[in-house]
DNA sequence: CACGTGAGTGACTGGTCAGTAACTTTTCGC
DNA sequence: GCGAAAAGTTACTGACCAGTCACTCACGTG
């Protein structure tokens, strides 16, 4: 049998995906759809297709397991953050109302079952805020840190735009936002609050530059 | 030893709390703190005082006692909110603005260490939406019923104080409350975004009137 | 071929948790 | 004081769940 070294150098190995990364994936599916004390490991690794004993050469413990998971889910949050205002750089007015519809955009995704990505139930480090336990320091840090580089970015967004009160409406618009998350979980598909969230940015940009 | 009956009939006996009512103030500070799936029955049941036996006299299952917390939580809040507007009936923006400073005050609550309240955690039934399984209607009807009927009647003060696009308004009001409340979960007493909700609700009701 | 490594199997420990059974004690109205 | 109802005690079942142990299997590389 020839080895697969006659292969091309410039074309990668078809990736085939290591135990850990699978169980990253099924992970972060699981925590996000059932919430993390939800999930126990067994439920992981059967849908990982594999088994417990891999689980714990891959990871330590279960929380560690969700201190990646938070870690990875802020990462990707940033990543389509940035997709999102990218279109309207030096105009951070646009920038803001691009970010504002992107918002809508994934709080309603899911209402349709055709298309394959998950139905939305709002922000991942938000949810596990209110399951994670007070002593729980690690877990803890990691979404302070997340929620507080959201403000920080809105407060920018707001200076830049030579708001009035940049730190305000900075934090007016991250309500906003937060509040589509928050009522996305009791509010299916986009028939919550959550649509009149371009308006209402609109109007708050509007009084602070006015 | 004397029977109590000599008492004025008017007089209701002092209540001394039966173990029923324990169980519930118990639950519901326990569930709020640590979230429902954090506490188990014999964590609540050593709260109150009192055994498993007389907790399954009392409630069929948890899950029973916790349709009945999140109850309990729906009315004393109503009972808040319409404490809140009282003052300032048939002005609804004046009621509105009265509701903003009363979430603000209620967020805040527990940053001073002295203060009898609980630390606040934000919604109790927002964040039980985020425990409670996709399976479980009972508990999800709940919640939702709650969360529509804030939403109506924010979206009747607007339409009340003529708002050009009434429910506009109120829901965009509803984010900036929930997202209060959400972020409250992440940013210690008032250092969060939740500051801001006063000024945005103004300026957001300006634009609706203007 | 030998060897190391990554992955799989099944059984197990120790702990937690919802819920039950049988029985005793306390409380309270009459 | 008496009897019923409310509450307490102890012990238990069965399920679940995090984490471990000892061992086997499949590869790819030198």
């Amino acid at each position: 049998m020839t080895t697969k070294s006659a292969l091309p150098t410039g074309t990668p190995p078809p990736a085939k995906p290591r135990v850990r990364d699978r169980i990253r994936d099924s992970a972060a599916d699981l925590f996000y759809r059932h919430g993390i004390r939800g999930v126990c490991v067994d439920a992981i690794v059967e849908d990982a297709g594999t088994n417990k004993m891999s689980f714990y050469r891959s990871f330590p413990s279960k929380d560690d397991l969700v201190a990646e998971y938070l870690s990875d889910q802020a990462c990707e949050y940033w990543s389509w953050w940035d997709a999102a205002v990218a279109p309207h750089a030096g105009d951070p007015r646009r920038q803001v109302e691009a970010l504002m519809q992107a918002v809508v955009d994934l709080v309603k995704s899911g209402s349709k079952p055709d298309c394959g990505c998950r139905s939305s139930r709002g922000c991942a480090l938000g949810n596990a805020a209110v399951e994670i336990p007070e002593e729980n320091e690690k877990l803890g840090a990691i979404v302070h840190e997340y929620k507080t580089e959201i403000r920080r970015r809105l407060r920018k967004y707001a200076r830049e735009m030579g708001a009035r009160e940049p730190d305000v409406l900075g934090d007016a618009l991250m309500l906003l936002i937060e509040g589509g998350y928050y009522t996305r979980l009791t509010f299916p598909g986009n028939s919550g609050p959550v649509t009149a969230i371009a308006k209402a940015a609109r109007a708050l940009i509007d009084t602070h530059l006015g």
